[in-house]
DNA sequence: TTGAAAGCGTTACCAC
DNA sequence: GTGGTAACGCTTTCAA
């Protein structure tokens, strides 16, 4: 463990002219430049972070906080965070706030007033009105990535005109009796991009006058809820609706699931279409509006990184692009719907 | 952001010994260590961690190596970890190591000679020798999560006793005709937990006397190649398995909706068990044997503690129950089978 | 029980 | 271009 004392007196110059030959900044002449690079390489040096940090102020990590990484979304938009850091060098410090969870105040405690962190990547947070002031008032910079929208950067698709696009599709096909399945209830106060999504759903039923056909059927955003609620709703005893709008993609396959289960036929008897073009999605035919996260949780490193950079700069607004995949679960409604 | 000298000075005392009532090592007076306490509250005191990791040696932060985040598995133990760690006020370093990615390398290389980490948890990785190597002359305490077993600490379920029972449960119920899908082919030289299961299932099928039923199928382990390679050899003309062991639960639910779109019937034609009780195998009424990563990365962090604390310790190794979770994708076989 | 001062390993300012 | 030296913010001897 040799420090930079060590490769400074190994090339013969001092620990000033050393740290300025590794770290780039200063005027050091070529020849010296080198005899140190070969020092620190012979001497196997690795600069102490913490010394870098106490002397710079920088951390050379990332915060990421996610609900939780289990769900499709969120694992991806890690995974490219990831990537994206392991290229710059930085560091990535995870905190899960599951929602609910003690452990999640604990977090936004003890854990953001650390500031062990240059800057901050919420994904998918849905926070408090007292969190979110905290995130702020920490003064780290800050994206966000698929949730809230308080004029800091962030990167989303546009859950509004997604969900609008589906519900079009389907309407263009022939359908009126289209449902939405999956989100919190409209009275619930934290639903952000869900409620979005609503949003896009009711005002294309609306346009089309299919508004006496608007329906919204709430259910956590997971494949096993998905896949009760559509149960529970198919087998009822009102008129079944032809089409299915999903909050996403595991709801979709929930709902897909159960129809099958029920000899529902998908896409004979029923459509449905989802958001994501979840890994699954191909196995399960299923039509929907593709968004990479991945590509996403790159982005949103790229814009932090920028903030860093230059602190004071104005925020960017990035709207991922969703593209419609059609694959085969979205189909005209059965004959006698049309009549 | 006051640091501690402002602590002491508001308190009345020396840094020395505010330090020593706010760490609590050392002697003060519990009238002082009340005044320094006090101070510290009204300032807001944050004490920096770059300062105390350059001081102490301690970074209060433990890494986590990865492949990557968005399988169930990786996903719920990195969730555990989090948690566990979250109580303990560690910071979670998270690095994915996705096998073959050029940042793979790149983390083994750079990150880890950082040394960022007062310990490290690796999970389900398959290093190279290269690698191992890398890993332990960090010379940083060490627990590995359902992987490799380097005499390290590590925990894990009993891959071969599990896939043992779930193929004797199968036996149990009159089959002969089994196979085991998933995993690795045998000849791959990195098949760690995988391999171990082929194992047990093989023991298991020799000790019945029905050596030759055995059949190994690989495929990647994840819920649509599973689906595929299904497809495929349900499909075959060859005689169809009366029963499958998947590697595990993903694979398995790929399988049965495989069954399924052929109209092949789960339970009464095939049978199907897997392994780790996924949040989705009661929506399939999988059997499985059910297995929590969630506190086998609680418990792992745990053991690291314990190294931490005491870096001469000898390594334990944790194995993790598995218990069989009977539901209904498994019957004796159809009657044909049986004459 | 308390305080002064010496680190911990860098970077950065300011002379030379 | 280069070197001395003072930070950075805390912990930890060692005296008192």
């Amino acid at each position: 463990m040799s420090g930079i004392a060590d490769v400074a007196r190994r090339a013969g110059v001092s620990k000033s002219t050393a740290s300025r030959a590794l770290t780039g900044s200063g005027y050091v002449s070529d020849a010296t430049r080198q005899r140190v690079r070969d020092a620190a390489n012979t001497l196997g040096y690795v600069p102490s972070t913490h010394a870098v940090s106490l002397a710079t102020g920088k951390t050379q990590t990332i915060g990421v906080i996610v609900p939780h990484v289990t769900r499709w979304y969120f694992g991806e938009v890690v995974d490219g965070i990831q990537n994206a850091l392991i290229a710059r060098d930085l560091d990535c410090a995870l905190f899960s706030a599951e929602p609910g969870s003690a452990n999640r105040q604990r977090m936004f405690d003890t854990y953001l007033g650390r500031r062990r962190f240059d800057g901050l990547i919420t994904v998918g947070l849905e926070p408090s009105t007292r969190e979110l002031d905290r995130i702020t008032t920490i003064g780290k910079p800050l994206v966000t990535i698929g949730s809230y929208d308080a004029g800091t950067s962030a990167v989303s698709i546009d859950d509004f005109e997604a969900a609008l696009r589906a519900t079009q599709h389907l309407i263009a096909l022939g359908h009126s009796n289209i449902v939405f399945l999956g989100g919190a209830p409209e009275d619930s106060d934290h639903s952000f991009g869900d409620a979005r999504r609503v949003g896009g759903y009711r005002t294309a039923m609306t346009e089309a006058g299919l508004a006496e056909f608007v329906q919204h059927i709430p259910c956590d955003v997971d494949m096993p809820d998905g896949y009760a609620v559509a149960v529970d709703f198919l087998s009822g005893s009102h008129a079944r609706p032809t089409a299915i709008v999903a909050v996403c993609d595991e709801v979709a396959i929930g709902a897909i699931i159960a129809a099958r289960r029920q000899g529902i036929g998908v896409p004979n008897d029923l459509s449905v279409i989802g958001i994501d073009d979840h890994t699954h999605a191909e196995m399960f035919s299923l039509t929907t509006l593709r968004q990479s996260p991945r590509e996403q949780g790159e982005t949103a490193v790229e814009l932090l990184s920028r903030l860093i950079a230059k602190p004071r700069s104005t925020p960017e607004r990035v709207w991922a692009p969703a593209t419609m995949v059609i694959r085969s679960s979205t189909a005209p409604p059965p004959e006698p719907a049309r009549l």
